[in-house]
DNA sequence: CCAAAAGTGTTGGTAGTACACCCATGA
DNA sequence: TCATGGGTGTACTACCAACACTTTTGG
């Protein structure tokens, strides 16, 4: 190739997690590089010659994280060249759920600390990286209410109030209890198990509900897409 | 910045238009360099140094087909390092949309021409710039749905039997016309004209309206989308 | 027995769908 | 006057929103 192109690609992540008692929170490390070394940021690097986007980030979330990612899609990419000050860096962005055992994590390579920070409670981040979570934010918000990504950042069995909690937190607006339910048990995406709740302090325990994900690929095979 | 990295940006864009004679139609180019020297591709090229991304594909897409975009929105990010057979190029794709009056092209720089297909006409395309077709057509058939952008395929006023033709022939399937009005007057997003079609072969001519974009912004300002 | 959370049905309003005839124009 | 496409209303159905009391558990 006969350009001369000084332009860098790397990829960054806005990993996701949920929990009734610290609500949505996102995953983020300490940067131990300069510049804004110290300062909190999305996990991420650049990318590998030879090595793709998808490879790249789920990689560099090993490698800063080691936390198991459940799902993940491509979310935006941001190419201002002023947004690093070393050079020009265009970084394709990920959007990633985890569920709640991931709430363990260990720092490795390129970050003395990855952690954990609810979404009310998230501080000066590097580079346009606040811009990169609103988008993020955006987009879960949308998701939330016509695919049924909420299950992925819930354990395998939960009970139905796990699910109207988060929905209720994430979209920022109360529901009602049995309207929920029968929205959400119309499409026929949740089984009962004959499980129930444990040690939940105090209140009736509630039944636990698994994701059906072989009625989930029916239906979207057949374009019926569920929306709140 | 001291990393070593063989990887190059560009942007593409896919360019949609519509009537209601040609239906809808993607503006390729065809390729003056090798690889693939004579192939139709889509248009974009090799992002600038200092260049931002947005920039970059306006400027490909004044250079290569002279044609006046009405909608751009970015569409996603493809980096399979196997993509171009040159070296690694990450292309940050575009999604763009022109009224019928831009049916006119003029090619220049990197492009011997530049030509509108109709879409059931699309010839074997450069690199992976199938897929990314593929992606910008669901994109577009999502988008109609729930955004009032259809109304950026057509002229300022239009007839609404283009709208509804429109939104028939993207989305694949007839549309009661007594209703389909309904479901999009229920918005008050159309002024109708006093003005009526001239001279469109036989039968009665259509009374002429036009989008009221503020209305659409008030709209957007309280969180209330529109839905086909 | 008290507090806390889970479970459950009915009703009224609204929006969606299905459906067919008349009107204005050009040839 | 005929062919072509534009314009319009109603009735039925299905979904949505609002709303409150009972049940189970732990302390």
């Amino acid at each position: 190739m006969d350009i001369k192109q000084n332009i860098f690609v790397a990829v960054d992540a806005v990993v996701f997690g949920y929990s009734s008692a610290q609500g949505l929170s996102v995953l983020l490390i300490k940067r131990k590089n300069e510049p804004c070394k110290g300062c909190w940021a999305l996990p991420g690097g650049f990318v590998r010659n030879g090595e793709s986007l998808e490879d790249a980030i789920y990689r560099e979330l090993h490698e800063e994280t080691a936390v198991k990612i459940n799902y993940l899609e491509q979310l935006y990419s941001f190419g201002l060249p002023t947004r690093d000050p070393r050079a020009q860096v265009v970084s394709v962005t990920y959007f990633a759920l985890v569920r709640p055992d991931a709430f363990e994590i260990k720092a490795n390579t390129d970050a003395q600390e990855a952690q954990w920070f609810a979404l009310n409670n998230i501080k000066k981040l590097a580079f346009d990286h606040h811009d990169i979570l609103e988008v993020a934010l955006k987009r879960l918000r949308g998701k939330l209410q016509y695919e049924p990504i909420g299950f992925e950042l819930l354990d395998k069995k939960f009970p139905f109030s796990e699910l109207e909690n988060l929905y209720s937190s994430v979209l920022n607006r109360p529901l009602d209890r049995r309207n929920f339910k029968k929205k959400i048990m119309k499409y026929g995406l949740l089984d009962q198990t004959d499980e129930v709740q444990k040690h939940q302090g105090s209140g009736r325990p509630g039944k636990l509900y698994s994701f059906n994900e072989k009625k989930y690929f029916e239906l979207k095979q057949r374009g019926i897409l569920f929306e709140i």
